[in-house]
DNA sequence: CAAATAGTGTCTGTTAGACACTATATG
DNA sequence: CATATAGTGTCTAACAGACACTATTTG
């Protein structure tokens, strides 16, 4: 049988294949504090739970698995989001109650006020800060799938600015030290994070200044294109 | 309706998912060079090229998809690599002919010396030096995934004593370093590479000694369990 | 002025790079 | 002895930590 035979009578449903989901973990930074994006479950199993805003990959409309990760998120927010990487995939047998289940999962970031409209106006969405995750029992294993995405975004704050995708825009320096700190779950020294990426030249002064109300203003700053891939070659302290 | 009923009337062939595989790339350290396993294929599609040594899952059998590589590889090779690390996954449309397709992909890494006779007895699975692959035409996008696995690698050379684990129980100082060279395409600092694994006691002293036939004799070290773990703080000149 | 927040100067400590040196094997 | 390979001593350069200092805002 040559190729061209096979494909005419290759016939998918014959064969029994796992169930695949994909899972973006959604962060954001408000209010002094990192949240994560959670949705009501409206359907079987663990309905009426909070999980991730993830879903099946509808193979008419999407094209590949980022496809399928942004179009949920933008479903919930109404927005895509700046950065978008995938975190890792979790398959087995027990994870599903209906089935051996793989899920694809992703981390994605972006600025609260983005979203902020579309989330507060409907009543099964909404952000959680991360330290509350603890006293929820989430839809399947998915309180385990954003410990894993949280670390992995902890990681990144020690070598990269990544997590300035969290805030909008134009944000300042005090800001974004303060994210990595939460992230952290320690203080920075302010110097040695100024300095690093000074010298990188990963932003770009706006001329504008953001004042806290009290204090010295500070000077806001946008991300270069390619920042969010730049690593430093020297970890903090971790 | 309650859940049981619901997962009583599923029925998983009612939804139509994609089609998905789990390719592990192993990669051994033999004669000087980074050499990676590839199979012939037997069935369509792309019968007869050469490709990753993966496959379906077996939900009868596999409990997770590690498994699922684990199994692949045994399969191949006779042996349990003693480094497996979740690569990537890719799904698309476009990737496979029959159908929307997401393979889930692992680096590994094994000794030669582990695999050797079972690999040299079958002709549909041979290791193949790493720079010669961009002369061949292998099966789907694994040739894509082949490079990303041995990014991630160079990667982890920079930071880490991954590496090692593409040698045997046993190996010297300079063996290690010449595989990161490799890895790196560049030259190390002995001094430098030594200093830092000295430093972070990644490695135990077995007291042996190997000899490469003239000059002085290696000191013969053996990984330390939580070794491959260890992430040094600094990365190598990159 | 004080208080609050932003931003800098500068010293120290750690660690990678460079490279010359010593050590130990074979023939 | 020469040659080859393993392994060390030590200086320099880069960069993060520490922390005191200055700068700019409000009230």
């Amino acid at each position: 049988m040559n190729e061209k035979t096979y494909l005419a009578s290759y016939k998918k449903s014959e064969f029994d294949t796992p169930i695949i989901t994909v899972d973006p973990v959604l962060f954001t930074y408000h209010e002094d504090q990192l949240k994560v994006l959670l949705v009501k479950r409206a359907n079987h199993p663990d309905i009426g739970l909070w999980g991730l805003p993830g879903g099946f990959v509808d193979q008419e409309n999407d094209q590949s698995l980022e496809q399928t990760a942004l179009r949920k998120l933008n479903e919930k927010t109404g927005v895509i989001p700046p950065y978008l990487e995938q975190l890792y995939t979790v398959g087995n047998a027990t994870r599903d109650k209906r089935s051996w289940a793989v899920t694809v999962c992703y981390t994605a970031l972006i600025a609260h006020q983005l979203c902020e409209a579309k989330i507060a106006d409907v009543d099964d969405a909404h952000w959680v800060v991360l330290d509350e995750l603890e006293k929820m029992t989430l839809a399947f294993d998915h309180a385990d799938i954003i410990t894993k995405a949280r670390e992995r975004l902890r990681q990144k704050a020690l070598y990269s600015i990544v997590p300035a995708y969290a805030l909008p825009e134009k944000f300042t320096l005090p800001e974004l030290q303060h994210v990595h700190e939460v992230l952290l779950g320690k203080s920075i020294q302010k110097k040695s994070f100024r300095r690093r990426i000074d010298q990188a030249e990963l932003l770009i002064d706006t001329g504008e200044m953001y004042s806290m109300g009290s204090g010295r203003p500070a000077v806001l700053y946008r991300m270069k294109k390619t920042s969010g891939d730049y690593t430093f070659v020297r970890n903090l302290e971790s």
